[in-house]
DNA sequence: GTCTATACTCTGATAGAC
DNA sequence: GTCTATCAGAGTATAGAC
């Protein structure tokens, strides 16, 4: 159960408005990092004018970490989703194959978070040392189990788990390098999924 | 060979400053981003004034440029080192142990690196066409005899590069949050020098 | 709710004394 | 070679008309 604050009944058009700016923001920011963008070029993308945003957001700082709040979530889920009562290495194929769906249908979030990594977190700091650690450590134990019990091969729990996270991520936030290098006539995330199924597959034979 | 342009002569307290200058720049610039960098810092941890700082490069630009210059051959150096004539699973294992020491010795140069691929590669795109793309395809060629041989196990040999690429780079450029993850108490490096043997070892075995 | 105009700050870069 | 002073432009944010 989260406490987020009951949000202020808002009109139709203050809801569109908002929709819009972060929508833009989120483009924007994800491909110049914070003090990269400016109000202009999110005002533009969103087709406001620069104060008319900032009637809706009081500063820029606030529409970033309004984004940043959303992003944890849903970038925990699929690990979330990964069960203990399952079938281990289908559990783990199918928490790799969700992650690497996130990659490729929200890059720009991908790139988001990776630009506030990259930075030293200084806006999501506590989620990071609060509610992933705790996540990883509960995973970390349900793999340990498995491990323990013989159904798949051990390995470091916790670098297995940072290991879908660089290779899913990987693919999402260099995409630039990915299809330089690659190519035309290739379509990455369906080669990465054939790649990291084989991949963890045979890391993990017991 | 490399046509680098013959040095300018300079003197002492030249060279002194100038290497202060790009230090404290990749300092500052593999933190902060191209744009979230200000001269005003890098000029501070050099020890310098802002307009002396400007005496020895002419713009914020080239002093930018000066730095990811001579950072893709460190980046690749480990990949050329790869021998088609040795063996496949240690020719291999080298090179990820190789990329892996770049991360831990190098960290600020690998987010420099990361910045400037999330942005897009604004002024890396035509060496990561050029001389990345050419050095990939050549490597992945001796990876497929290799495969064809019976050598190693089959993977797609590009997709196998990304792989070290990403899992080498995460832990410099996701410190924070690998360490942040583990805890006190342990030696990332280490532990993912353990975790990446294994990994690769298990893949490759034919 | 939205716009024009503008205040104010930061920052990259230059001028010119020493 | 280095410093102080300063400019010009960009960028965040606010005032106030409509």
């Amino acid at each position: 159960m989260q406490d987020t604050p009951m949000p202020l009944p808002r009109s139709r058009i203050q809801t569109r408005n908002r929709e819009a700016i972060l929508e833009a923001a989120l483009e924007v920011f994800s491909s110049q990092g914070f003090r990269g963008a400016t109000l202009e070029q999110i005002a533009e993308a969103a087709g406001l004018s620069k104060p008319n945003l900032l009637y809706y957001f009081p500063s820029k700082e606030v529409v970033h970490s309004t984004l940043l709040a959303g992003l944890l979530d849903t970038w925990l889920d699929p690990l979330r989703e990964m069960d203990a009562a399952g079938d281990p290495v289908e559990e783990i194929l199918g928490y790799v194959r969700r992650k690497l769906d996130l990659s490729r249908d929200f890059p720009r979030e991908s790139r988001l978070f990776a630009n506030e990594i990259l930075q030293g977190a200084p806006r999501m700091r506590a989620v990071i040392e609060g509610e992933l650690k705790a996540l990883v450590e509960e995973k970390a134990a349900v793999l340990r189990r498995w491990m323990e019990d013989g159904r798949i091969a051990r390995v470091e729990p916790v670098h297995l788990i940072f290991s879908i996270w660089a290779l899913t991520q990987h693919y999402a936030d260099f995409d630039m390098q990915v299809r330089a290098v690659l190519g035309e006539g290739h379509d990455p995330f369906a080669e990465a999924g054939a790649f990291l199924t084989t991949l963890y597959a045979r890391l993990l034979r017991p």
